[in-house]
DNA sequence: AGCCAGGCTCTCG
DNA sequence: CGAGAGCATGGC
């Protein structure tokens, strides 16, 4: 096995730790999907028929950032790096103005101390429509640590898997392969029968071309969101999370997100929980970067850092 | 033990 | 339209 690298600038700021680490607690777990570990951000992905480690390392500051990329494998071939930087690209969102972002909402004292903490925190992407799709399916309604076991019972049994240096790493499962897996499979993973249902019927529609998901990112908000919620399973909130995470919309709102409503209350609220209607209309403050705010705030709870902000 | 989790569909008024 | 039941499972 060999090993090709590249270089990839991202856009300054960029905080390669903070990016990673988001990252990982979307798709981590037990068993995760992106892995970030001693500094390196490793995920596997498929050219070609040929499950590829790809992996990236800073090597600069968050004001001069520059990551390393590396792609290993069977069969991998010099041309391969720039195709994993392009991966990588795609997956830390290094591209994305963060800077007009800090500019645009920055005034907001409260959202402003957040921001100063996380600063250079980029909105990673998942790797494919398709794959945010099936994991917030997963994520529907049951508690996250619930979703981080079951998202690992998946790539174990259904992902591609790819070992290194005594390390097993996993690519997210086809369309193909859930579909084989049928029901009984999925429920054995401990999902619901409609959940099951919900991810067959998503399987089945990219399967036979009628249900275009990575094709999405030509369209609109308002289509994509509009074309998603008509697939059974997929409401409102799974389809702007997907648009966020998967197509990198940073307008994206999860308003029925009870982790951001309770978030939200407690930020600006006075402690009441928020409906979903006044949440979406707190969303309106940051008009085009409420993704961007959900990404923040989310990160921000997840590194308890809301005490010390509140107070 | 019972209730709730980073929802959605179906049913019924 | 809006409201309510049911779903699976692990934690508290």
């Amino acid at each position: 096995m060999t090993a090709y690298h590249a270089e990839l600038i991202p856009r300054s700021p960029f905080s390669f730790d903070l990016t990673c680490q988001a990252m990982a607690a979307h798709t981590g777990g037990p068993v995760a999907l992106d892995t970030y570990e001693g500094g390196v951000f490793r995920r596997v992905l498929s050219r070609d028929g040929r499950a590829l480690l790809v992996s990236a390392r800073s090597e600069g500051s968050v004001d001069r950032p520059r990551l390393m990329v590396e792609v290993w494998g069977d069969a991998v071939e010099p041309d391969d790096a720039k195709w994993a930087s392009g991966w990588i690209r795609h997956l830390l969102a290094t591209d994305e103005d963060l800077a007009a972002f800090y500019d645009a909402v920055g005034g907001d004292p409260t959202l402003g101390k957040v921001l100063a903490r996380l600063h250079g925190l980029s909105p990673g992407r998942a790797a494919t429509v398709f794959e945010a799709l099936v994991l917030s399916i997963i994520g529907q309604q049951i508690a996250a640590t619930v979703a981080r076991l079951i998202r690992a019972d998946l790539l174990q049994v259904y992902g591609t898997p790819v070992r290194r240096d005594g390390a097993t790493y996993y690519g997210f499962p086809g369309a193909e392969t859930l579909l084989a897996a049928g029901t009984d499979g999925l429920r054995k993973l401990r999902l619901s029968q409609r959940k099951a249902e919900y991810i067959l019927g998503i399987c089945e529609g990219v399967g036979t071309g009628t249900l275009d998901l990575e094709g999405m990112a030509s369209l609109t908000r308002e289509e994509v969101v509009g074309r998603l919620v008509r697939v059974r399973g997929i409401g409102p909130w799974t389809a702007e999370w997907v648009l966020g995470r998967a197509l990198g919309r940073l307008d994206a709102f999860p308003a029925g997100d009870l982790a951001l409503q309770r978030t939200l209350s407690r930020l600006y609220g006075d402690g009441r929980s928020l409906s979903e209607r006044e949440t979406a209309d707190m969303g309106r403050r940051w008009e085009g970067y409420q993704g961007l705010v959900v990404t923040y705030l989310f990160a921000a709870l997840r590194l308890r850092l809301l005490d010390e902000i509140q107070a």
